[in-house]
DNA sequence: GAGAAAACTCAACAACACGTTGAGAATGTT
DNA sequence: AACATTCTCAACGTGTTGTTGAGTTTTCTC
């Protein structure tokens, strides 16, 4: 699956705002101007600092228009975050399918998702805080999340189904639910800077915690 | 340590906003009353969607008048940021003094933070979201997190001298931020009632974990 | 308890961001 | 060319924010 960028046209899906426009026209470019300016404001200050003025100024149209593209500011992060959704998916759902052995896959979900908020951090961070305040983006994210969940919960099942790892309690959605949280909260705090010791370190500390609470007996 | 309530007066520390008034006077009350509003009104709807006008009628003052106690409506958060952060610390640090046997530690640790999400949640996860744009609270807390983190790793470092737990890596200090970082969002997703399951199984949940990761030797 | 200082109150003002409206220009369709 | 759709934007009304300056009340000091 292509990795749709920021700031192309998706033509893939139709458009999430479900508003005004239907078929494929021109002013799209303007909507992905939008995204576009979106992503990079996105990259030098928090979500509620940005104006809808700079959305608009930064896509070249003026205030009014960027109402007929988004009806809030707050839609046009929901959009990002749609958009991002998948690729996230991906980042946890290849390695678990991939056969290799545990330790390999684990690590492989955790750089993924660590490398996903290294470059799509300021988005995540924005859309974590306007869930709180948007039903529709939060019922939206919470069923990407419970999929992951639930894919990384039936590869626990495999392994405890193949004696490799001891039943529970805790039940195995409840580990996957508890892993996948700490990967989400390690994944922002490091895109703040606020992790001990970067990248790689980082990795080896979530894999041998994920590796223990999985394939452990304690 | 006397867990000071809120809307109570805090006359044991001189006041988190050092702007205008000096000795304890009576206005105290009105700016209790602020952050008494404040905590009510945090129970009901995100931080965001609450206006000065309300936490000044809620405190039975004009708009105005409640600029004399507070610069913004942000400061009120922090204040209560403030006071519940040796809540929260000592929430971890007491269970890791109390020369307990460490599953119950463990739990009593994991219990405890999970008790302050249920009853602090919306301020806590106010918070959260204040911190990112404001460099202060971020600090502030930054340095309470530190601290936990430090003593928790402590205790790590304690139980691997006396050789009940292997040695790392990861060293203790990586091992005690991800597990505080998973309490953290374990909590937080909780007091947002996303999590699967509630209170007891939970508890059990993050235990097991902490059990495995820092005892185990996958 | 009189006078001064400090603490406190608030209406009025200015600045700003938001979202709507309605009239028109550009683009596409027949 | 005539028509419909897409797109643009100035102008308006509204709500929220933070400041100012002039007042009232409380507290302090003698």
């Amino acid at each position: 699956m292509p990795a749709l960028e920021i700031g192309q046209v998706d033509d893939r899906t139709p458009p999430a705002t479900v508003r005004r426009r239907r078929g494929p026209r021109k002013g799209d470019l303007k909507e992905a101007a939008i995204l576009e300016a979106a992503w990079r404001l996105l990259a030098e200050k928090p979500i509620t600092s940005i104006s809808i003025d700079e959305l608009a100024a930064g896509a070249g149209i003026s205030r009014s228009s960027f109402y007929f593209y988004f009806p809030s500011r707050d839609a046009v992060i929901g959009a990002l975050a749609r958009r991002t959704s998948e690729d996230l998916s991906m980042a946890v759902l290849a390695p678990l399918s991939s056969g290799r052995p545990p330790r390999e896959v684990v690590q492989s979900v955790v750089r993924n998702l660590l490398d996903r908020w290294q470059t799509h951090g300021p988005l995540l961070r924005s859309m974590d805080a306007l869930a709180e305040r948007d039903a529709d983006l939060r019922a939206f994210w919470h069923s990407i999340t419970t999929d992951i969940v639930a894919a990384y919960a039936a590869a626990i099942d495999a392994e405890r189904a193949r004696g490799t790892a001891p039943a529970g309690p805790p039940q195995a959605l409840d580990l996957a639910w508890a892993l996948t949280n700490l990967y989400w909260r390690a994944g922002h705090q490091m895109s703040l800077g606020q992790d001990p010791g970067g990248g790689e370190r980082l990795v080896e500390t979530l894999a041998v915690v994920t590796m223990r609470a999985v394939y452990g007996d304690g």
